[in-house]
Formats: C-alpha cells, sequence, structure tokens
DNA sequence: ACCTGAACACCGTTCAAGT
DNA sequence: ACCTGAACACCGTTCAAGT
C-alpha cells in the first residue's frame, strides 16, 4: 500500500494548492476573519506547521489568496474585451459584465482582494497582479481614444471612475441585488451613463 | 456613601464609550483584525470581561462602531446639506465633498461600516443607522426632482450611482490620492459627470 | 447592576527534531 | 527539502462568585 493513495500519511501530492483551495474557501464562507492555518491543516490531515513551508505567515496566505483572485479576474477580463476590432461600446459592455460576473460569483474575494491591494504593507507580488490585471481595461481606454470613442487624457486616471462605480456598486448592492434590480442592470445603466460622459464634446 | 455617584463607578466614569473610543482607534490604525477586547480591557484597567456587560460579544463591538460611524457620517451630510432653498448644485457639492472630507479622515473606519452594513447577520440597528446616515441626500434627490435637476426615478435607485461611485473611489485610492491628484477633485469631477447623467434630457 | 478571576478551547508563530 | 510535535503567548467566551 505504499503507492499513491490519495490520503497518504506523509505529504500532500500539492499541498500549496490545497491550502490556497480551502482558504478560498474560507474566505467566502466567513470573510478573512475565519480563514485558520490551524483548521485548514486539520481537514488536509497534515500538521498545522506544514504550510508554512509554502505561506510563512498567514498574512502571506491571505495576500496569495488576493494574487490569486487577481490572476483569475484578469484572464476574465482580457477575454471579455477580445480583439480590437470589435466595435468599442460592445467591447465596454462585455468587460463590465465580466467584472460584474465574478462579483457576483466571488463577492468577499472582490472585497479582500481590494483591501488586500491597498493594506499599507501590500508586497509588490500583489500590486504588480493588480496592476496587470486591470491591464486590459486599460488599453481598451487607450484604444477608444484612438477611434474617438474617448476624450484625451491619462487611461488611468479616465478608467477611475467607470471602475470604482462599478466597484461601489458592488459593495453597496452585495447580495446582487438592489431594490429588486439586478447588479448586471445597475451596472450597465451606470456604465452606459458614465461613458456618454467620458466620450468628447461633438 | 450609598448615594448613586453616578460617574463613580468602580473604575472608569463610562466604561461604554471608553470601549468604544479605544476600539475606534484600533480599528482606525490597523483593521478589524486588531481590535482585541482583552488589550482594550487592558490599557482601560479593567478586567477584560468587564467589557462584557456593554458589548456581549467581539462583534457587537463591532456592530457598534459601524453603528456610531453612521451617526457621526449622518450629521455631517445633513449639515452639509444645508436647507432647501439654496441652489441644487452647492448642495449636492457639498454633500459629496463631506462625504469626501469623513472618507479622507476615517478611511479604515468607512471601509468597516459597509462592510459591516452587508454581513449577512447584521443588526437591525446597523442597518437603520445606515438608512438614516443617508436620508437626508435622499431627500435631496427627491427635492431636485421637484425642482427639475434630477430626472424622475426612484430616488434610492438614483442616488446609488453617485453614492457607489463615491464609495468606490475612496476605496480605490484610500490614501487620498490617485496618482497626485486629491481624492477630492476625483470625486467632484465624477460627481460632476454623473449629475449631468441625470439630468432630464432638455 | 457591574465587575472580577479562573477555566476552556481556540489561535499564529517559533523551534528543535525527525525522515 | 518537507514535515512533525511540543511550547509559548495570545485570543474570545463562559461561569461562579464578589460588591
Amino acid at each position: 500500500m505504499k503507492a499513491k493513495t490519495p490520503n497518504r500519511a506523509y505529504h500532500h501530492g500539492n499541498l500549496r494548492e490545497a491550502v490556497l483551495l480551502a482558504a478560498g474557501q474560507a474566505l467566502e464562507s466567513g470573510g478573512a476573519g475565519s480563514v485558520s492555518l490551524r483548521e485548514i491543516s486539520r481537514e488536509l490531515n497534515v500538521s498545522h506547521t506544514a504550510p508554512r513551508r509554502h505561506f510563512p505567515t498567514k498574512q502571506a496566505l491571505l495576500d496569495a489568496l488576493a494574487i490569486h483572485g487577481y490572476a483569475r479576474l484578469g484572464v476574465t477580463l482580457s477575454r471579455a474585451i477580445g480583439d480590437r476590432d470589435a466595435d468599442f461600446d460592445i467591447r465596454l459592455a462585455k468587460a463590465t459584465r465580466a467584472l460584474v460576473r465574478f462579483a457576483v460569483k466571488h463577492p468577499v474575494l472582490l472585497g479582500h482582494m481590494f483591501a488586500a491591494k491597498h493594506h499599507p504593507a501590500a508586497p509588490p507580488e500583489l500590486l504588480e497582479a493588480s496592476d496587470l490585471a486591470f491591464s486590459s481595461g486599460l488599453k481598451l481606454i487607450a484604444e477608444g481614444q484612438e477611434t474617438g470613442n474617448v476624450v484625451a487624457g491619462d487611461p488611468e486616471l479616465l478608467a477611475l471612475v467607470p471602475f470604482a462605480t462599478v466597484q461601489g456598486l458592488i459593495v453597496v448592492s452585495s447580495q446582487g441585488y438592489f431594490k429588486g434590480v439586478s447588479l448586471e442592470q445597475l451596472v450597465e445603466d451606470a456604465t452606459y451613463r458614465i461613458i456618454v460622459g467620458l466620450r468628447p464634446r461633438s
């Protein structure tokens, strides 16, 4: 019985991934406060100091969770935005819709991602992961400027308002609904108004 | 000495207030995770179970912190909005400015207020405190509709977008600046664009 | 009513030691 | 290199008891 049984006594096939997954579930179910290294270790049948090889501290685990979240969000966003031949308004709508779907699916994770990013002691990898995740969105704004759909100005500054609005709407209606109106509908309306506001004066 | 010396209790004149104050400082300095009942009790020279009379659980203390925050924000907002004779745009600008100043002054508290409000187990008093805090803003929107400055529609729904944008901007630029632009400037620009978007088509 | 002190079951982190 | 188990200093919460 020394073959690879799923519950091998010595060590997990991939402890890092397993811890990350369990931590993600704990986070989503009860916030960052209910992520416990000891409890996760117990679930994985591993000593409570084993995760320390992969995540030297609890904060490191929480940061890794946020980085992983940004990586997933980045993939989702860049896929939704697609190639630059398509219509600007459609690409923008798809991007916001993708962001909203991510938010509805992982509300606590998204909140944690933002909180972790703005923590004073956030590691550089986390900031880089965030920048990378939103880079496709920034490129979209820049291309919108080239095609005359967006006013001139710093793309990062211009993108800030729609990003912030979406983020704020998500926070405000974190259950996915606000007064019976779906978050997707709310964001679509808000985005439309903001985009109109970003158009060059004609 | 059986007389009711109301403020000469065993130790503290007003333990509730003292705990709330200390908890607020702990929150603002290091997030909700660094609020410790035992540590606060130590600082106040009181046994670690004494606060339990006022806050039966740590969650109750955190909720009370959020409620207190909403009460202060509500006062600030209703003062800024002033009486209904003044110009609509000015009142709105003052309201957003007041909100931004509160955010800059108490960034972690504001984040905690929103998080606490959207916690599944949030007590009704917390939701009521939030509603009350924003009631003057809702009234402003409603009056804007009367005077033709805002499109028809559910005021709460219309107010959601500017509220969410401000909240999102605060989260995104929680240090008070974003790329060298002050949060106040960011919010003022965003608010202007959104208000224009809310105007009835003429 | 308000507060105390001991007890309980948890936690993150450190460290010497095992394989 | 990766993992273990004991130890340490902290938590929040409960409870019988003091004033």
